[in-house]
DNA sequence: GTAACCGGTATCCTTTAGATAACCGATAAC
DNA sequence: GTTATCGGTTATCTAAAGGATACCGGTTAC
């Protein structure tokens, strides 16, 4: 395998190391929002619209890559945040990136503004 | 849907958006391939180690996009380039992002250099 | 008491991704 | 003829991803 141009390492050979660690569908999502704020389990759930069975196991690979940071506060209800770590935004380059190309090319991608959802002006 | 905080559009919708296009294990090692040169079917295939089915499928579906272009050539055994479209190259940032961070953060993901294939996941 | 919320699991299920390999018609080399 | 290459398609299979929902123990509010 990869016997030819393995010499010099690629870019698609670092692209595709990359996704092996944010691939999927869910783990940019996540990131995403967490860069933006810090979110509880629910509540980052409901914004993003995951279920907790999927999210729950999200959350657990990103924190074993380190990307974000899981802790339990010592509220009535307990409550437990999520946030990025540092690490983490070592991947605002790419994630600013890829929304930005979502918002510039929103039009392409879905033909028209976002269906049904009228309410969301652009 | 998206009742709460979907005034704003906020980052990780649009970054989904994004990944509704290019998500997946494929689709950006080959873009990134073919923002580097242009490739043919089964030359394609053998660089970045992917079955002539899933290869044909996802070359499908970019070209959909309009990510890249499907040209037949008028050679001796008949020849199929594929080439990145200029509305590809607007997601070079996204790529060259992906990779840098592939490469600065090689270690960190694969857990040490790409030699030996010692892989040994955290 | 009931009900609602919290973080998270358990169970079940469908869909997709992806691998493998055979195979097609055409062409070209031998 | 045989063999190989070209770009794909087809079929079959398995593994993984993801979805839906109920449920747990705990707490708080009523």
């Amino acid at each position: 395998m990869s016997t030819s141009a393995s010499t010099c390492r690629s870019t698609h050979r670092a692209v595709a190391d990359t996704l092996d660690v944010i691939g999927g569908k869910w783990k940019l999502v996540i990131l995403s929002a967490l860069l933006e704020r810090t979110y509880r389990f629910k509540e980052l759930g409901r914004e993003i619209g995951i279920s907790p069975r999927i999210l729950s196991k999200e959350l657990q690979e990103l924190e074993q890559h380190q990307l974000i940071t899981r802790t339990v506060c010592n509220t009535r209800p307990i409550t437990v945040e999520y946030a990025a770590t540092a690490y983490c935004r070592t991947l605002q380059t790419v994630i600013g990136a890829l929304s930005e190309w979502g918002m510039t090319h929103h039009q392409t991608i879905v033909g028209k503004p976002r269906s049904g959802t009228t309410a969301s002006p652009v």
